[in-house]
DNA sequence: GTCTATAGGTTGATAGAC
DNA sequence: GTCTATCAACCTATAGAC
């Protein structure tokens, strides 16, 4: 499971052979179908983990807030772990964030189910800040929050582990939203 | 080209065969090689002018400024060129998105360069941004353009003609870089 | 310029031995 | 549970007729 993530989240869907993940795995191609009933059925599985993880990494951090965080702080908690769980933990998010796009349509279909889990979470922390007074009711709430998961979940595509470390990157998007670029991050 | 700019854009790299391209040309498969010599050839063809159209939407908007403008209305200008090109104009911008992760190295290679000229264009204006003083020295330059970026690109996912225009994108993006997300949008 | 035909390779999946 | 062997389908690319 674990080689077959890294080998969906490097390679893509379509350019993922299983020839190549069972030997990665120490296997030959047909014994995967012990496992597995096809190769959708495994693109699948790891897609929901990555889902679900992310879910979790989320949750995780917000969680763990006190009383006194406000809307914003909530929503960096969020950033945080998204982030630390795309980044840092796991290839099952990178591959379902890189394959979301190439997968059948039945798959996807499947996936959007477990998706708007995340994305209900995303869209009423944005609610709440606008509720808080910290987004003015003329910005569009929904192209908000698209653009701002777009910008998170393009970094797998350029993040390095040895630049800007993830808290620092939620923070910078925490700082933007309450003050602007002019003023410092912390 | 129009036709396999479209093709390539829905399906991505590996899952467009020549043959689904050919036939919406009305054409036979064997036939396109009369006028490219192989499928990456074709592809690099399409990608490089995605990223020329990109450029050239970022520049054309940009340089309509009147000496009036500040960092920040270049950089607004720059978004809605690049967003204008990516969602309404062409299929080779959004075909060159979602391919530039998935097409063989020594391809990638050969776009790098051609695409480092947009990303020196917006590093610069960053810096200028930071210079006028609307960028605080504490905020990570780098990660930042490349988060705005990446919400750029993320649009053609979510993106719908019927929805929020463009220019108003590009405005919520300027304020929020000016003012926070507490300010109203205009 | 476009066609037909086909070579040569790879892929997902199955069957049966062990 | 894993192996070997193999099938059928699909792909890129080439060759030669028109």
């Amino acid at each position: 499971m674990d080689v077959a993530a890294k080998v969906f989240r490097d390679r893509g869907y379509s350019d993922a052979s299983l020839k190549e993940i069972a030997e990665r795995a120490g296997m030959q191609a047909g014994s995967l179908y012990y496992h597995f009933d096809s190769k959708d059925d495994l693109v699948l599985t790891i897609m929901e983990r990555g889902i679900a993880g992310s879910r979790e990494g989320v949750e995780r951090y917000v969680d763990a807030l006190d009383d006194t965080a406000d809307a914003i702080d909530r929503l960096v908690a969020a950033f945080t772990g998204h982030l630390a769980y795309l980044l840092e933990e796991a290839d099952y998010a990178a591959a379902f964030i890189r394959m979301r796009q190439q997968v059948p349509p039945e798959i996807r279909a499947k996936l959007l189910r477990k998706q708007r889990g995340l994305i209900r979470i995303y869209a009423k922390m944005f609610e709440e800040a606008r509720d808080e007074g910290y987004i003015d009711p003329s910005h569009d709430l929904s192209a908000l929050r698209q653009l701002f998961i777009g910008a998170l979940n393009s970094t797998p595509e350029w993040f390095r582990p040895r630049g800007v470390p993830v808290t620092v990157l939620a923070e910078q998007l925490g700082s933007l939203m309450r003050h602007g670029l002019a003023h410092p991050v912390n």
